[in-house]
DNA sequence: CTGAAAGCGCTTACAG
DNA sequence: CTGAAAGCGCTTACAG
């Protein structure tokens, strides 16, 4: 590839001229401009951005964390839907993406990996069990940092996007109420991410303001996952067989949820309603046809990503949180009971 | 952040010296290595990548460029398997992957694209209409390149991975040919991609060998679009009535002639069959659920790494082409005609 | 307006 | 084994 120091030659002019040129300094006659942008087209001139970043120290590209945990890789159904609306206002601005994926090095730091890798700006999404508020902590200190989701604690000083988890666990139970249920079993996640603490919440609070007492056996962990739901969902009726809903904290372990009732012989939504969380693609095709919180994922990668570009221009050290509403979705797998 | 000549002084050697030890070269006093070592970790130092890439022109990411089309950009059902195979293969090599999103620069060349961002090899996915075989080929020349799907031309002459489309459409054509179907309308794709040519291939030598003529107007072309299927059907429909079954390029356009044939008071599959392609996530949800052929993404994504990681290592030349057998799912939509 | 020079942080022959 | 020096391709004060 052709340089800078070529194009110098044979325009007759230094490098620090053609430099300027390539650049759109103004301090340079408009004749010479000409000239060397000319000559710099001709020989098909792309600039080396590393030697550029060198000394830029900006490499317009960003950092992308994603999925260090079970069910959130790139398999995680949320995942593209976050892709896709951050390439997008990323792409609009003039960043690439760069997604971290190297094994082969020591990933205990995501500070050192950015150092390294020399991205100008970081977007962390459901990072998973790796995550630790240091390693969030520390990479906050050194770079524009953005959270999507899942955040491992609330109290965490980090810029973060998030679904309004709560309100919408809430809506969820209300809805399950509303229809004349008293007994719903709650399937929750795992507990190390803020969000699955708030959809606890959301259920826990909307119980309580329409009366209705919980006993602790109706809160189990479901990890996330479809099998351990479903494995939890058969334990549970087995122990006590009076729950008209089950209200899970994921669609995924919503399905779990209707695959064991199904194995025990109970119609949903006839015997038992089902209720999920996230509104993933599937859940409008699921038979039935699943009732849930649709989150707004597009909105929530764009949100990230605005903020994210905002601080990289300007970074004053405000922290941000921004909560957005999900939104019920009544579908065929929830009715009045019996 | 530290630099090499920080640590040189500290440990009283060189830049060289350090450099040496920190690349694991072996003409250093173990003990000055030591020393080196220590003191370079003692100060949390951390290469600068690209002050490295400048000089060995490698920075351990993999480019990937995808999505300039309608139904392929990250909202693509497929593009989730793909990046999630690559991402492990390249990953356990020791690279990361770098995205080009940025729509501020000239995105007429790939190859400039890559030598602006330094990557050391390029995976191309359904990089859609904006592709020509100019620039894939200009690509191919400058780095090591795979295709991945979707590909232009067959003729072209790139590494490239793809699904046995052909015999795809062959198996799915003979599903319903043995089921007793003899009007079977095709709803192709676009035209621009090998992979919908082969696909229309495969259901015209089936129905050749089977000893059915195919009218004209038995093939129409939906775009990979829902909507345009959905409207395809209805036209055809109105036109022909007989037809009892159709086979739909992508699982997406199944879904559209699905729409239409409901609002064409036709049941599935007891007036008409439907059979896709692709076997998209929802398609096991679907109602029905969607007889089609299952492409295996998981392993196309690996394997095209897996070239790349090889052409990376040691380019000799050879033009690489695997074909991925894609399998037939049988599921609800698809049954015997009345 | 123009150019010589320093320097970004590293690696790589090369001489000792 | 060790270090001085050149150089990767660029940008940025600075002097003229």
């Amino acid at each position: 590839m052709t340089n800078i120091k070529k194009i110098a030659k044979l325009a007759g002019v230094s490098v620090s001229a053609v430099s300027k040129a390539l650049n759109g300094y103004e301090d340079i006659k408009e004749e010479t401009k000409k000239k060397i942008l000319e000559i710099a087209k001709e020989m098909d001139y792309v600039p080396n951005f590393m030697a550029r970043g060198l000394i830029t120290k900006s490499t317009k590209t960003i950092g992308v964390f994603f999925g260090d945990q079970t069910n959130s890789g790139f398999d995680s159904p949320f995942l593209v839907d976050y892709f896709s609306s951050i390439k997008n206002v990323v792409g609009e601005a003039g960043y690439d993406l760069l997604i971290f994926t190297n094994q082969k090095r020591d990933t205990s730091s995501y500070k050192v990996m950015c150092y390294e890798k020399g991205v100008d700006g970081v977007i962390l999404i459901l990072t998973g069990n790796k995550r630790t508020d240091e390693k969030i902590h520390e990479l906050h200190e050194a770079f524009p940092t953005v959270y999507i989701d899942s955040l491992p604690q609330a109290s965490l000083k980090v810029n973060f996007v998030e679904s309004d988890n709560e309100a919408g666990a809430w809506d969820a139970t209300e809805h399950l109420i509303k229809l004349g249920h008293r007994n719903i079993l709650k399937i929750a996640g795992d507990t190390i991410a803020k969000g699955s603490y708030d959809r606890i919440e959301g259920y826990k609070k909307a119980c309580q303001h329409y009366g209705l007492s919980i006993k602790d056996n109706w809160i189990q962990y479901g990890k996330y996952s479809r099998e351990e739901a479903a494995r939890l969902t058969k334990e549970t009726f087995s122990q006590e067989n009076d729950f008209t809903a089950v209200f899970a904290s994921s669609d995924l372990m919503a399905y779990g949820v209707i695959d064991a009732l199904k194995e025990l012989g109970k119609r949903v939504p006839e015997d038992v309603s089902v209720v999920g969380f996230d509104d993933i693609d599937s859940a409008q095709y699921f038979n039935p046809p699943l009732t849930t919180i649709h989150q707004k994922r597009l909105q929530m990668g764009e949100t990230a990503s605005k903020i994210l570009l905002d601080i990289i221009q300007d970074n004053d050290g405000t922290i941000r949180h921004v909560r957005i509403p999900a939104q019920l979705i009544v579908r065929g797998s929830s009715a009045a009971p019996k």
